[in-house]
This record gives structure tokens, C-alpha cells and sequence, in this order.
RNA sequence: GGCCCGGUGGUCAAGCGGUCAAGACACCGCCCUUUCACGGCGGUAACACGAGUUCGAUUCUCGUCCGGGUCA
């Protein structure tokens, strides 16, 4: 019998997939993964992720389903490489994307690792997407969740051919509302729970105090300016903005104004209109390819710069072993620095990059 | 002191005889969302003061007060 560890974070998705893969036949072992505790980040312990009271629900699941349940700790890399990164990201003038690097560090590395040692054989996760073996092509691919609407394919763009080979996504081709009924139908303590949002480690969505009281460090003040270099105003601190924002500036101007720019030199922002988001080159590096070794001439794809986007038609280049450059047939708004591009062929992962 | 310009929500800023007094930024809720953003919906909130003209004044006139400019 195949060995499944499941990583449980106390909500819906994970408990149902625990439910599924046990029906299928599975050894299945819950586990949630501490990564930090609320009092480095200043939190009651309540109502965020991997708090005790997800811990109890996680459980309480596991217990339904008569396996097995631990908690594993995992503070010391999640500090290392998501904290600490994110943190970098921001005073480096990225704006990253956590999610993304917990997937790829925490959860199908030092999880899957500790997986291996126990001497099981998958990883598995609430995530909606569909990771497939492609006769033809010899590897693993990673497909959109058939709920378009849920899937969180753009997130898991860093997975290799072997984690992808120890991973089941359960959930990648089910409906939302069918894993919450499915929940309900089998009394899960958590059928009703409110989906996880905002950044797990920064539950009231004040991100820039988190990162200041983190690093007990204070972000300069500086200059908004427009295009032409006109002062507009002071702003906060750099970290607490990103490209294409135009909420939280505090400048009363006759029209809405996004900030096109970042000049950590000068520590200045640097505003614009809305159009002036637009562009349609990037160049990303950290590429990790699914469907192929390498891209060995121009492809057409579909490409996305943000999570919650839709896909774009694009052509891409491979320009170096670990980075693509991609052009837009049409400009795309607010390309940031530190989020992911990643590339579609139809429901297939093709693979994916950070922005530079 | 003389002359000129201006005083509209927390901020910026429309309106210039009859408006439920725009809009933007901020703020507060909600929606969207496993990042950050964008976006959507809703909410709080203003015509400096006094006296005139007028059926009616934020809008016209005159004073007062307060800014800013300018001239000897």
C-alpha cells in the first residue's frame, strides 16, 4: 500500500483531499506544519494559519478519518526561506510573492524531504491543479484545476519532475462548492470556514509593520514624484508600495495617480497614470520548466504576471539556462518585479520565472 | 496702510442664482483573492461669518475675519 503524507493546515481543501486520498486506498499520515508561531509575528493565536485553533481542527479531521496525525516544525526554514526572503524582496524593491516560495521551499522541499525519511511516497496537498504523466513527452505535467475559478496552478509553476512524480492534488478536479459539500456531508468541523487570505505570517494585511517590527528596522521617508520629477509629496517608506498601486498614497491629486516606478537609489516613487502601466517585455530568471529541458526557439504560450490574472498571448525565448525573456502581443499592466510570470500551453504548466 | 487674488468635506478640487453641492486622495465597511496590487459596491464628511438683492443664494453685492500676492 502507497504511503501518503498529507499537509493539513486545518481548512476545507486539505481535509477533503485527506478524505479522498484515504478512499483511495492510501496509508495516509495527517500533518500540519508549524511555521512560525503568533508571537513573533504578534498575533493572538486565533483565526491565522497554523494557529492551535487549525491545529485542533486539523486533528479533529484525522481523527474522523481514523489516521494518524502529527505536527511537524518547520519555523526554522520557513524564517530562512520565506520570511526572510519576502523581507529581502521588499527593501530590494520586489514585491514577492510568498505563496509561490513556501510552495517551492517549504512544502515540496523540506516537507517532501521529511516525506522520503519516513519512507513514503507522496506528497499531498488541498492545492486545485492536476499533475498528469505524459506518455508521449516522458515527464510529469502540471495542468490548471478544472474550477478555473480556483485554480492555483500559477503557484506550483516551480515544481520539478521529481516532486511533481511524489505529489497528489486531490482536489485538482473538483468543484469548490462539491469539496465543501463533501465536507459537510461528512461532518468536518471546518466545512464552513472561511478561505485563507492574505499573506499567512501577516494576518492583519499590514504587511510594511510586520516587515518593520520583524526587522526592527525603519524605511526612510522620500519623495512621490510624477514623470518629470516634480515633487508630489513625501511617501512612507519604499517597501510599502508596489507597481501599479494607487491606494494608500495619501496625495490629493485632481486624478488617480499608480506608482510606475521605484528608485531605490534616490529612495524616490515615481507616479504616473494608468496608462503608463503598460508594457509588454519582461525578462525573468529562477525559470523552472515542467513540459520541456529547455526552449529552444520562440514559443507561443499563454502567460500570466499575477495570480489573479488572466492568461495573455505571448511568445517566449529562452536567453540564458535559468532565464526566458517573454513580449506580449498586447501590453500588459504593471508588470512587477519579484511576482511570476508563468506559461500556459492550453490547461498545461509550461513553466514559469521571477520577473525581473 | 493702498491695491489685487482667494476662502467649498481631513486633504486636493468642480460648480458660479434653483444640484440629493461633482470627482480625486485619505478613512471605514463589504466583495474579489492562498502574494502584493488592480478592480467592484457601499458609508462618514463641506459651501468661513454677518447683512443685503432675489420667489430663491454656495453661486450676485457690501462688510467682518483669515490666507496669499503686490506697491511705496
Amino acid at each position: 500500500m502507497e504511503k501518503a503524507l498529507i499537509a493539513m493546515s486545518g481548512g476545507v481543501d486539505s481535509s477533503v483531499a485527506s478524505l479522498l486520498i484515504k478512499e483511495k486506498g492510501y496509508d495516509c499520515t495527517g500533518i500540519t506544519m508549524k511555521l512560525y508561531d503568533n508571537d513573533d509575528i504578534g498575533e493572538k493565536n486565533t483565526n491565522t494559519c497554523c494557529s492551535d485553533d487549525d491545529i485542533a481542527d486539523a486533528r479533529a479531521v484525522c481523527h474522523k478519518l481514523g489516521i494518524p496525525y502529527y505536527v511537524f516544525n518547520f519555523r526554522d526554514s520557513f524564517n530562512e526561506q520565506v520570511i526572510a526572503r519576502f523581507i529581502k524582496a521588499y527593501e530590494n524593491g520586489s514585491t514577492p510573492n510568498p505563496c509561490i516560495d513556501c510552495n517551492r521551499y517549504i512544502k515540496f522541499d523540506r516537507l517532501m524531504l521529511r516525506m522520503k525519511e519516513l519512507n513514503m511516497d507522496y506528497v499531498v496537498t488541498g492545492h486545485y491543479a492536476r499533475i498528469e504523466y505524459d506518455e508521449n513527452l516522458g515527464r510529469y505535467i502540471l495542468k490548471k484545476a478544472v474550477d478555473d475559478s480556483k485554480d492555483q496552478s500559477y503557484v506550483l509553476y516551480s515544481l520539478t519532475q521529481e516532486q511533481l512524480k511524489h505529489t497528489l492534488f486531490p482536489l485538482g478536479s473538483m468543484n469548490k462548492t462539491e469539496v465543501r459539500k463533501i465536507a459537510e456531508e461528512n461532518g468536518f468541523i471546518n466545512a464552513k470556514k472561511h478561505d485563507s487570505q492574505d499573506i499567512c505570517f501577516v494576518p492583519n494585511g499590514k504587511y510594511a509593520e510586520f516587515i518593520e517590527q520583524y526587522t526592527g528596522k525603519k524605511y526612510e521617508k522620500g519623495d512621490f514624484v510624477d514623470r518629470n520629477g516634480n515633487v508630489l509629496g513625501e511617501h512612507k517608506g519604499i517597501i510599502r508600495y508596489t507597481i501599479g498601486q494607487r491606494k494608500g498614497l495619501g496625495l490629493a491629486l485632481p486624478a488617480p495617480m499608480y506608482v510606475c516606478e521605484k528608485d531605490l537609489v534616490n529612495n524616490k516613487v515615481i507616479l504616473g497614470s494608468n496608462e503608463d502601466l503598460f508594457s509588454s517585455e519582461l525578462d525573468a530568471d529562477n525559470l523552472n520548466l515542467i513540459t520541456c529541458d529547455k526552449i529552444t526557439e520562440p514559443m507561443r504560450v499563454k502567460a500570466k504576471v499575477r495570480y489573479n490574472q488572466k492568461e495573455q498571448p505571448a511568445t517566449v525565448v529562452q536567453t540564458d539556462k535559468d532565464r526566458i525573456h517573454i513580449v506580449f502581443d498586447e501590453p500588459q499592466r504593471a508588470i512587477s518585479k519579484g511576482q511570476a510570470v508563468v506559461l500556459y500551453d492550453g490547461d498545461t504548466v509550461v513553466g514559469g520565472g521571477t520577473i525581473l
